[in-house]
DNA sequence: CTCCAGATCCTAGCAACGCTAGATTCTCCT
DNA sequence: AGGAGAATCTAGCGTTGCTAGGATCTGGAG
């Protein structure tokens, strides 16, 4: 039974254009506009089929999710190779998380915002949240001196983390965030 | 026409019922509750008085973040003069604007994750929510040293707001928010 | 006291949402 | 050629935010 294989081959096929689909539409559009109505009709297929690949809907922002979260790691990976120094790993790294949040808000969202159920810092974490993570510890933790690498890593994250959401919305005053940048960077590698 | 007046007192009241019942359900059983059935026939009228009230649901919970931002100025100036030294009164600060977060998560969302249309940081945003940016500004201020105080106040706010929205929903290790809100302190407060 | 205008409030309904049961069509092996 | 099972769709349920239209109440004028 060959068919089985092409048949597999077709359902994941599938599967992933639910997920680019869903992504293209909220980044195009926002979130709201991402109905299952919406998503089956550019996708060409009637609203059950979504369900016969996801639990439901926010699984499928899950999906997107999760997505987002391996490209995040790439990006600070590449950020942190692309550097020269240690020293100028840091700002690298730090500027590639925000240029990523700013140029993929509908993912950063769905990352940070909208899934609720993806599992963060525990054993059944998926791969690819860790390995986002482990890149800032990297990097962070040398800054550290005799604290605990971990909790100033969060910290810090959790600095990066306020600087996009704040700024999205406008809650912070726009054009400034240049400035900021260099600050968080500054007291990050002052010392 | 005497009457004008009190038909005035009813509807103000009304209002505030209104609110109050809007922000009781969603810290009770959490904003996704908050429909605009549940809210009518708690307050005993029908789904159209909300609408003579608010232009929508998303008034609704503006009027209650616009309220938080009111609580909030108060609880950080509540730590502020409660703190004995220029000194204690920045983890008092600090550590207030954390526990506000945790004590009303839901208000705190309608602040900062719900209400997409309340004008921050402009010339026309409300005095309470000016209110809780300066008493930051105050006391984070004198920290700055050579640098500029409200991009300083800012970053550190970020830092706050990160810490408050990742550890809810579980993105940082649950229980050592302690650890991370005395390396805050710390880091703050060193130099 | 009566009557009518205007304010006040409710019933009923619209379109859109997430999701699903049941019928229908297609696929493939015997 | 036929039938089992997979694949897919149509149609609909209950709920959402919001609103049009009619009913009810209020209060001053004749």
């Amino acid at each position: 039974m060959p068919n089985q294989n092409r048949r597999e081959r077709e359902r994941a096929a599938r599967h992933e254009l639910i997920v680019r689909t869903a992504r293209e539409l909220a980044e195009t559009e926002g979130w709201d506009a991402v109905t299952t109505r919406r998503l089956s009709q550019r996708i060409e297929y009637s609203q059950p089929v979504l369900y016969s690949h996801f639990a439901g809907k926010d699984a499928i922002v899950g999906a997107v999710a999760l997505q987002g979260f391996t490209e995040l790691a790439d990006a600070l990976a590449a950020a942190r190779v692309g550097a020269g120094t240690t020293d100028e790993a840091v700002p690298a790294v730090i500027r590639a998380y925000l240029a990523f949040a700013e140029t993929n808000p509908a993912l950063y969202d769905a990352m940070f915002t909208l899934s609720t159920d993806l599992p963060f810092a525990q054993d059944t974490t998926p791969a690819p949240m860790q390995a986002g993570f482990a890149q800032l510890h990297d990097v962070f933790a040398p800054l550290a001196g005799e604290r605990d690498t971990g909790v100033f890593t969060e910290v810090w994250w959790a600095t990066m983390h306020g600087l996009v959401t704040l700024a999205r919305g406008g809650r912070l005053p726009a054009g400034a965030q240049e400035q900021r940048v260099a600050m968080l960077v500054e007291q990050l590698t002052a010392r």
